[in-house]
DNA sequence: TTGAAAGCGCTAACAA
DNA sequence: TTGTTAGCGCTTTCAA
């Protein structure tokens, strides 16, 4: 392969006048700068960039850490997110955790090794206290999950509306035992959807109870298996808000196979607005969350953290969409 | 930041004393390795990743390039590929082509540049004399799509044989007007699905028509629109053969639209068997691809491709599922 | 506008 | 078993 060196000898000049071209600095003359490019062609150079990026201390990569890229939630958040990185040249890493602290560890580590030059977290298993320290060698930015005590710049939704809409909305279609299935125990988005699922029931005079509000679902199979729990609860439930449209569907699939009517005898409520949503039969009604936006959000924040560490909370707007489950 | 040469300070010792014990090398005193680790603890020192890859000539990054990481197909490829490359400390870096000729280039380029040790194609837009340059500065290895003349890598599937069992399928459940809509125009893995299409149509003395045979499907929405299209046509036909699941579950919902009834008057065949297939009302019949499997396959090639750079080509198995959509 | 020289942090051949 | 030394390929003062 072809170094600087190899240029510069080619071309008769020094390394300096060759990084200066490859860099765009001002004060090189045209014709050198055209002998040197010429030679960068004859040669097929390149510039190795594990070199430029020891020199420069910067890595242009930033990780992104998920529980699972195949959730369609979290490819698409992905998606945005590689899609703004690429127009600046930056590559993104996918780091999968499976919501496992240890994995989650491993992946912060990226940045304390200079693998990275930021990480955005969209879930989050260890404690602010452990990921804290991490801050120390470079940006961390929330992004759909969020800690708010943390004081770190964070792109999030009205988690606590999203909660309190999609159950008031039941609770006007007539339902009155209304159950919810949310994602994972221990999280500020589950607490404060669940929150706002607590405030709507109170407000309307409806009872809370606590073998109607389940955490921890994430999939097609959980929402089946919840779905059949809790119609084997001695007093079922005749609505549920969920924390995702797979929930909602493997509930909607479930209903079906126990010949439960859907809308009439039970309500499902979704959450994202996914394709599935509008596939589903009946379609899901469904919170809206703005994910491309979310995710490109997120990262244009990273992207320009350098010249403005802001610690700003962005939230973004989420709406209810009515469709036939409910 | 700690370097290495703070802990050789620290130790007393030389820094190729503590670089053996980073690296784990045989030849340490056990007392000297102890001291080494302590001062490394003491001094919270972290090797920084970016030297060691100059040094050692490697990133330990494997880039995957898709057309979109949000289409469920390749969300799930990816999944498995991290969680190998994960196992082995490998960073896997995400890049989206959306069929964009230069885009992948701009891609390929990473590993001209050094930023990653090796590139997995799960799509293919640039001509293989465009992208066999390439090959020169690290392994490329195809997973998904393949071109049979490149001599690389490939983990794939047979795609002739997809085409093939889902056309008889349809012919064998009775339908006489079999168009099919399938994905990329001018790629292998399209071209074999639709000469199985073919054999299989000839085979039982069904008639080929150009304006039943689509190609560039890839989204619920296209499934839509080009459903619309079919029936509008003079002659439309009965049945498709679909090239993922996603199409499918776009014609049978804009069927139901227009009140074309599934499966009785028109057969819908799927491919991937992806979730959605199950949850669709009625369900996609479609061609089960062992998806985790060949992502997982393709990573494992890769990371043993220096002891033995073999240009194996590996082919799994794809059969049928049905459903009600047939 | 250019070049010499130092050095980013690490590894590895060689010598001891 | 350890240390010395020479780089990996590049950027960036500093001086000219």
């Amino acid at each position: 392969m072809a170094t600087i060196k190899d240029v510069a000898d080619a071309t008769g000049l020094s390394r300096s006048t060759v990084s200066r071209v490859i860099n765009r600095h001002p004060y090189v003359a045209k014709e050198k700068k055209l002998l040197v490019e010429e030679a960068m062609k004859q040669l097929g150079y390149t510039p190795n960039s594990l070199a430029q990026r020891l020199r420069k201390r910067k890595t242009e990569t930033i990780a992104v850490i998920v529980p699972r890229i195949a959730n369609p939630f979290f490819s698409q958040l992905v998606e945005s997110m590689e899609m703004v990185a690429g127009e600046h040249n930056f590559q993104l890493v996918v780091c999968q955790t499976n919501n496992n602290k240890q994995r989650e560890l491993k992946y912060l580590n990226l940045i304390k090794t200079k693998q990275v030059d930021g990480i955005i977290l969209t879930s989050i298993d260890n404690d602010w206290e452990v990921i804290k320290e991490y801050t120390n060698y470079g940006p961390i930015i929330f992004c759909n999950e969020y800690d708010e005590n943390a004081g770190v710049p964070t792109v999030k939704l009205d988690q606590f509306k999203g909660g309190y809409i999609g159950t008031t909305h039941l609770i006007e279609r007539g339902y009155t035992k209304v159950a919810c299935c949310c994602g994972f125990f221990n999280s500020s988005l589950t607490d404060d959807r669940i929150h706002g699922y607590r405030t709507a029931l109170k407000e309307r005079g409806l009872p809370f109870r606590d073998e109607w509000c389940r955490t921890n679902a994430f999939s097609i199979d959980d929402g089946k298996r919840i779905l059949r729990d809790l119609m084997h609860l001695e007093e079922p439930p005749d609505a549920v808000f969920t924390g995702s449209d797979e929930v909602a569907a493997g509930m909607i699939k479930e209903a079906k196979q126990l010949g439960v009517v859907i809308p009439e005898e039970f309500g499902v409520l979704g959450f994202d607005d996914q394709p599935i949503a509008e596939l589903m039969e009946p379609g899901i009604t469904t919170i809206h969350q703005p994910v491309k936006e979310i995710g490109k959000k997120a990262m244009e924040i990273m992207l320009s953290y350098d010249s403005k560490p802001l610690n700003e909370i962005v939230e973004l707007p989420l709406h209810l969409v009515v469709r036939g489950s409910t």
